[in-house]
DNA sequence: GATGAATGAGGCTTCATTCAT
DNA sequence: CATGAATGAAGCCTCATTCAT
């Protein structure tokens, strides 16, 4: 999930001073930790074993995340994150419903990438921070699909909820060991009007 | 999901003796307990909660079901129970599309009911027994979409596969907070021919 | 441990009525349960565990024995009447130092007998009421070394302590897998004045 | 039971770093508060019982020996270690004889050192690994029986399983509150040729 | 800053004992 | 009276987090 893009996955707001080229490598590695950790070993990963895979210390690991749940969080908000992305990017495609299909298939993808997000994510407990519902994330969608509604496209009742459920159960699904590409096909068929 | 069928969620070899009406009763009262457990409180539900939900002490609830993974076993057990039951079921129907169209509504039903029972299985590891991929599961689903496929109701490429895909997918959305009927929409769009 | 005796294993101020005859049966195959169980199963033998040996159900195992240090100190006081009744046989040997012999050499063969004891013992906490301490059992036994010692078959020096030592040896080497009859000459050699 | 000697408790398989200077005290208090925990309070001493005691936490008492097995296998690991130790030592003597006493003396009064030793191995099931039957620890005993036997200083037909049955013997009298002098002449007694 | 040892609240489970059937 | 289901205090152990080195 390496994020090309000048976008900080530091809220806005704490305007922390760029770490250090070393710590900023070892929170890199700690978030690649994770991700491989929740991947492996599912849900129940504890922190010194992420910590390890990371090549570092609990302390270390504590020092960049003060809690497995800011870790968590931070892994989230980097596939959201790369998802926002992809919506934008998405919108750069002049056919809708192009735009749609590579979507699908790109959520797809990358949760495929993503294997042990969805356990991560069953480790928090999201209050109404869930990334993948903040406004970023829904308008993004909502463009998408304003843009392929307009032109019949998708059926006409296709809301922003429901791209989020076809969504959630498009991970579930790669997550328990779906083929992703088949999947999106089935995303895409549910959404496509008759 | 106090089921109505004769069938009993005793694995059929252990003729074990009819529990006295009492102990039944725990038995049922701990299984709902733990239900609405894990609906409530999410997969950190403590086994002390759960017996005091279902109004025992926690030596009774270990008395029934020695582990936690086998409370969540018998959960789950029973979930699927439920559903092969209704796969048999959606066979009686002569229209092969109808009853494909039930069988999917009647498992977002389920799940609606059963909100909590994804957070449950998370607590468990499944070896190769995931009930959810039991013989029984998937022949009795291979029925209803065999009889769909010959009178070319659904799509000719679905297997019982992508049928347990969609169906996780179902679940994860509804768990999630999805509408269970407006998601079984979707999942029916993504199978039937176009 | 069948005792011959009319001596009845009940403290004797507690004029308890003779039991029905089932009940009788039913103490005897408890404590005979009790005895097995500590043999095979060692200290951690549960209460259910010996219920269930001895063919009855917890409650009547309760019934006879309110606690399970009751049932042990049932035991124990089973195995030392029966030391006590040898002790009084071996004084009515001619030969002091006969009657030493065959009195450690019939101690040995009781443990052997019973093993398990040990274990059942170390599951209780003996205040002053230890019943190898009882002064039923020490004058017994200063009776014989007393004997002994007069006819100068033992050494001179020989007390009670000493004999109560040289005899939990025994039993305790015998408990872990000495022989009998060997570990009963070694405690014979200890005892003989040179 | 702080031993001289550079025999590390450490299986020297493992080349374990050594351990930071406060993670080795913290083991040592461990350890000694195990010893006397089991001394004080009987087989039933509570992990954070010795926790306490030691002056940590249980997590540290855990992190040191991740079970309480762990714990008590180390405690006797310690008291063998020293014991086979003392055997090699007495082999230093010139006199077999007094080799024997010096060996039977040290071991009682090691035993005394250590009441509570045995209530600690009460609580633990040794498989095949019972340390005391290790073979270091028997050859070592062969070693200064089998001079001592040579010289006629003890009886011709003596055995390491006399031995070790004489042994254990002692280690139950002294345990039981017999006077470790006194009965090590008891053992010396019987080992000794007429 | 980095490290990993220490911490201890909290979870799962056992088992002696009680009590409804 | 016998039975065995129910009870719950108490024990072992885990793991997120802190802090001395």
């Amino acid at each position: 999930m390496a994020m090309a893009g000048p976008i900080s996955d530091q809220p806005a707001a704490v305007v922390a001073r760029p770490l250090r080229a070393d710590a900023r490598r070892n929170r890199e590695r700690i978030l690649e930790a994770g991700r491989e950790a929740f991947a492996e070993s599912g849900r129940d990963v504890q922190m010194d074993e992420i910590a390890q895979l990371a090549g570092v210390g609990v302390g270390t690991l504590y020092r960049h995340f003060p809690t497995k749940e800011d870790l968590v969080f931070a892994i989230v908000r980097e596939a959201v994150q790369t998802y926002v992305e992809s919506t934008q990017h998405a919108l750069t495609r002049a056919d809708p419903w192009e735009a749609i299909e590579w979507l699908v298939r790109e959520k797809a993808a990358n949760m495929a990438r993503n294997r042990g997000l969805r356990d991560a994510m069953s480790v928090i407990q999201f209050g109404d921070e869930n990334p993948w519902h903040s406004s970023e994330a829904r308008s993004g969608a909502e463009a998408v699909l304003a843009r392929a509604r307009e032109v019949g496209a998708i059926r006409a009742d296709i809301t922003v909820d429901d791209w989020q459920a076809l969504t959630c159960g498009l991970s579930a699904a790669i997550a328990s060991g779906a083929d992703p590409g088949r999947h999106a096909e089935f995303v895409l068929a549910a959404l496509q009007a008759r």
